[in-house]
RNA sequence: GGCGACGUGGCCGACUGGCUUAGGCACGGGCCUGCAAAGCCCUUUAACCGAGUUCGAUUCUCGGCGUCGCCUCCA
């Protein structure tokens, strides 16, 4: 049974399943409107590494990952450069599935979008206006937080405290809200914006509501996880539960958040920070298993720094265990039990993958001793586990590539020369091979290839 | 101003009141190799500062210093 840290409760504890062997995840999904940046990279990584190892476990995950493909940023950007907001949503929404698919993370198994949800959205609002939950003003309709006696529990935190500082912002609709953290449901659109009727008047919905409404359109009351970035925990998720709370429903069980990607000084990146990496160049420069590698490597709630030297050593990390991969290829058996037993220990543990990662490249090296002891019992074994571990966290392993016939035929010549002690003519076949972009390793029971 | 997280060896990063375990990367030495590469072995003896609790604290408590986050753009 996975443990995990819940932020409702702040406290590590089992994540129930609803139904038995399945579990409904609601991962709130990007904004499109540019291109994603390496913070949506961790996001969809960690849940990603969640999802396969519940699967690898066995567990029947329906993870639902909405696209907001309205909002006020898409729009500012179409007005901008003059073209038609639904251009720009779905050329994000493109480029977005690209770098996931680049950066190995599944697709979810529901993409809904927020403007396919207007007319529930509309429904749910029209239900907290019938609840005197939700009021109306000059530019749109507005939730009255003040109905939600628990309002704050994910943030932890008394509405008025939180209201004491950080009052330097403006707030959208600020004053005509009956409390300051009211929010908006429902937008009314001004002339040439995109719209949709309500009975209120022709407007958008708002982002709070769009997550709320499709979470429970798609997963129903009470589904097991909700996740996102910790910058999603307060006002994002506090607002989509007290819609929820509102109506009487009931909402997500258990909620998880992941800690941000900082620069080099050690802050948050993001957008108005200007200090983001996008995400399609980190993976125009590096192996794209190497950002999930550094991300095994640490806590997902902790914060990560992502900056060459750590790519590097992550990089270098998985070039062994490639050539890991590749000397044992041919090697079956039973996965090793303690192996796999350490392993799921750490992931069931408030899914510590750094510790997981210690179990993994252990099994590495002790492989690999047997591999050199001739223990091909012992190698296949660890190293079987070694794949498992893998599968189960979603790091593909690059396993020796077929070699073509010209190369290998430099590579037994290779052979020939090192038996016949002609070394000049073997330094040259090497330096050949590797001009190729081959990996050759000379080894007493021949040369084996691999692509770099 | 409120709430919270963190400060571990050259870098990244876990666990833990004592029994010298992290793990990865880098550096150095060795084995292997014709030489390399790959692989293996060894190595360097760390916990921001101060006080307290304790037989004993990196680990618990308090204080200080520092870094970072949330407080209605945000993964």
């Amino acid at each position: 049974m996975l443990n995990l840290y819940d932020t409702a409760t702040s406290q590590i504890r089992p994540l129930k399943q609803r139904v038995p062997g399945q579990l409904s995840i609601y991962l709130c999904g990007p904004t499109v409107y540019g291109p994603p940046h390496i913070g949506h990279g961790r996001a969809t990584l960690v849940y990603d590494i969640l999802r396969r190892y519940l699967e690898w476990t066995g567990v029947a995950v329906r993870l639902v990952s909405n696209i907001t493909d309205i909002d006020d940023k898409i729009i500012d950007r179409a007005t901008r450069e003059n073209r038609p907001w639904l251009d720009i949503a779905q050329k994000c929404e493109h480029v977005w599935f690209e770098s996931m698919a680049r950066l190995g993370v599944k697709r979810p198994t529901d993409v809904p979008r927020a403007t396919e949800y207007v007319d529930q959205i509309v429904d749910l609002i029209a239900d907290l206006v019938a609840k005197d939950a939700a009021y109306r003003t000059d530019d749109g309709i507005y939730m009255s937080t003040s109905v939600v006696a628990d309002y704050g529990l994910l943030a932890h935190q008394k509405i008025d405290d939180m209201l004491a500082g950080g009052g330097d912002r403006n707030v959208f609709g600020a004053d005509q809200k009956k409390h300051p953290a009211d929010f908006v449901l429902w937008k009314f659109s001004k002339p040439g914006e995109p719209a949709w009727p309500s009975p209120w008047g022709e407007g958008r919905p708002g982002w709070h509501s769009e997550c709320v409404v499709m979470s429970l359109e798609l997963l129903g009351e009470g589904f097991d996880l909700h996740c996102g970035g910790a910058d999603l925990r307060f006002p994002h998720h506090e607002n989509e539960r007290a819609q929820a709370v509102a109506l009487g429903k009931d909402f997500a069980h258990h909620w998880m958040h992941n800690g941000f990607v900082v620069d080099t000084e050690g802050e948050k990146m993001s957008k108005s920070l200007g200090n983001v990496t996008n995400l399609p160049d980190l993976l125009d420069r590096y192996d794209a298993r190497a950002y999930r590698m550094l991300l095994l490597q640490t806590h997902y709630r902790s914060p990560v720094k992502v900056g060459l030297d750590n790519i590097d050593a992550s990089v270098n990390a998985l070039a062994g265990i490639d050539s890991f991969a590749a000397r044992t290829s041919s090697l079956t058996a039973t996965p090793d039990v303690a192996t796999l037993d350490a392993f799921r220990a750490a992931m069931n543990d408030d899914l510590n993958t750094p510790v997981a990662m210690g179990v993994l490249f252990d099994a590495v090296r002790r492989a690999n001793i047997a591999v050199d002891a001739g223990d091909t019992q012992s190698a296949a074994s660890m190293s079987s586990a070694v794949r498992e571990m893998c599968i189960a966290v979603g790091l593909q392993l690059d396993v020796a590539k077929e070699v073509d016939a010209d190369a290998q035929a430099l590579a037994t010549a290779l052979d020939a020369a090192r038996a016949a002690k002609d070394f000049a003519t073997a330094d040259k076949l090497r330096a050949e091979l590797q001009a190729l972009g081959y990996l050759v390793e000379t080894t007493k029971a021949g040369t084996t290839l691999r692509r770099a």
